[in-house]
RNA sequence: GGCCCGAUGGCGGAGUGGUUACGCAGAGGACUGCAAAUCCUUGCACGCCGGUUCGAUUCCGGCUCGGGCCUCCA
């Protein structure tokens, strides 16, 4: 029984899909417009995890696990204009880049990636239903939601309009008719990225495409819906307002699940902030993926994760350990408390303590494999690389030396390779070595 | 200003109305030619003030501090 808060109701509560064979969940992914960060890989990680726990605890074929790619969007086309390109040169690159950035933190591809280029049509059908149900009007070529007409707008962030209205920031656009009203569809100017549509040349406005997209792969309700805690307000707010008034009051998820942030420091980490860290660099500087994995697992998703070198050392450190346990074990049964403690809305840090207690290999590669890890052998984790040729004859020098009692040179072969990053091991059936 | 969330040992981090996980780092020991790895042992905490209770780190209220959202944001 897997059982996830939900932020709807900020409670924790069993999880019962409404159909068990076909479990639905969608996750807001990336705006390809920039190289992704380690705050942007934690919900990747976390929703990864989730779905492996699902496909584990209800089949391998139960779940659609939807993810998004936002690849029509202001920030990129201003990228494109300060490259001077087509604003798909940069979508298509930086998708790449997520991707294989994503796949290195071992974070399996959805299986559906919608593109909000490819899916305007859903979406201006959606707004069209919107407009015939009062919930959305034309304005100066915009087509925006209307706020007052949707009641509950407000259940996901706790907020009333009023509130909304005074803590507001930003100016409020003169073509709208209520200052919460948000855009739906927009104008495009002459050389912009844009559609034909009953309001006239424009593309879609930040929120209308999850729910279009939503509605066309994966149905009216879903199970889950995720993303980060940012999201909350506005994004998933009005996605849910969209998609209530678009599908006569059904609710659009049944549980809303939101990551905590990646902090440096104090704040979080953010592109505005100036303040990221990128998978990227920290796999160039020669971390490996599956330790950044362990790291984003250390904590609860929804609590904050203070991100820190001496973190990356401790989760490398763990792999080890659990490398030499059972790297090279088949894998076996899944550990219950393992497993209880992903069942606990997604437990991981309880569910690695256990981890490291558990005695049996098969167990121990199984278990790590729910969460991720343990994806490779003890061999490629420890060594790999290439010039193993040149190491083994090295060892070999300073194993006849051993047996002359030639300690000085023994020590001084052992010293010469560890400055190359080579650790040396003598056990009992001989000398082994590793990468650090 | 409004609305949320958090505060646990040197660090990371679960959890619980009463014996206070676990990991990293540290200390001691075993093993080793010396190391490394491994194993054993070990010190260290629940922001402050009230309340409820036989008993609170855990529940309630207030306070302080920190963070988030209200604008693009995972």
């Amino acid at each position: 029984m897997i059982c996830l808060h939900d932020t709807l109701t900020r409670e924790k509560r069993p999880f019962v899909p409404a159909n068990p064979e076909r479990i639905t969940m969608y996750v807001c992914g990336p705006t390809v417009y920039g190289r992704a960060h380690i705050g942007n890989a934690r919900p990747a990680v976390v929703f990864d995890t989730l779905a492996r726990l699902i496909r584990h605890e209800f089949g391998a074929s139960s779940l659609v696990y939807a993810r998004n790619v936002t690849d029509v969007d202001d920030k990129i086309i201003a990228a494109a204009e300060v490259e001077g390109v087509d604003p798909s040169v940069i979508t298509e690159r930086y998708e790449r880049f997520y991707l294989e950035d994503m796949g290195a933190l071992g974070v399996e591809p959805p299986d559906i990636a919608p593109h909000a280029t490819q899916e305007i049509a859903s979406m201006i059908a959606m707004i069209e239903r919107l407009i015939e149900h009062g919930n959305g009007y034309e304005a100066q070529g915009h087509v925006l939601f209307s706020v007052p007409s949707d009641p509950d707008y407000g259940v996901l962030s706790k907020r009333d309009r009023d509130a909304m209205i005074a803590g507001a920031r930003v100016e409020v656009a003169p073509y709208k008719r209520d200052p919460a009203d948000f855009v739906l569809w927009k104008p495009s100017d002459e050389g912009v990225i844009g559609w034909d549509s009953p309001w006239g040349r424009g593309r879609p406005g930040w929120h209308t495409e999850c729910s279009a997209m939503i509605e066309r792969h994966l149905g009216d309700t879903i199970d889950i819906h995720g993303g980060g805690l940012d999201l909350i307000f506005p994004h998933h707010e009005n996605e849910i307002a969209q998609s209530r008034c678009a599908h006569a009051g059904l609710p659009l998820a049944r549980f809303w699940v939101h990551n905590g942030f990646v902090d440096m420091g104090a704040e979080k980490m953010s592109k505005s902030l100036g303040n990221i860290i990128t998978p990227a660099e920290l796999l160039a500087q020669g971390h490996k993926g599956e330790t950044l994995r362990l790291a984003l697992l250390s904590a609860h998703y929804r609590q904050p994760l203070p991100w820190t070198e001496a973190l990356i050392e401790q989760s490398k450190t763990i792999l080890d350990r659990l490398y030499r346990a059972g790297g090279d074990a088949p894998a076996g049964q899944i550990d219950d408390e393992v497993l209880e403690a992903l069942s606990d809305d997604l437990n991981t840090p309880a569910a690695l303590s256990r981890l490291q207690a558990i005695d049996d290999a098969a167990t121990l590669k199984a278990s790590a494999g729910l969460l991720g890890l343990l994806s490779n052998t003890a061999d490629e984790w420890f060594r790999g690389g290439g010039g193993e040729a040149a190491i083994e004859a090295r060892i070999a020098e300073r194993t006849a030396a051993k047996k002359n009692r030639d300690f000085v040179n023994a020590d001084r072969i052992r010293d010469e390779l560890k400055a190359d990053g080579i650790v040396l091991e003598d056990g009992p059936g001989g000398t082994t070595w590793r990468r650090e």
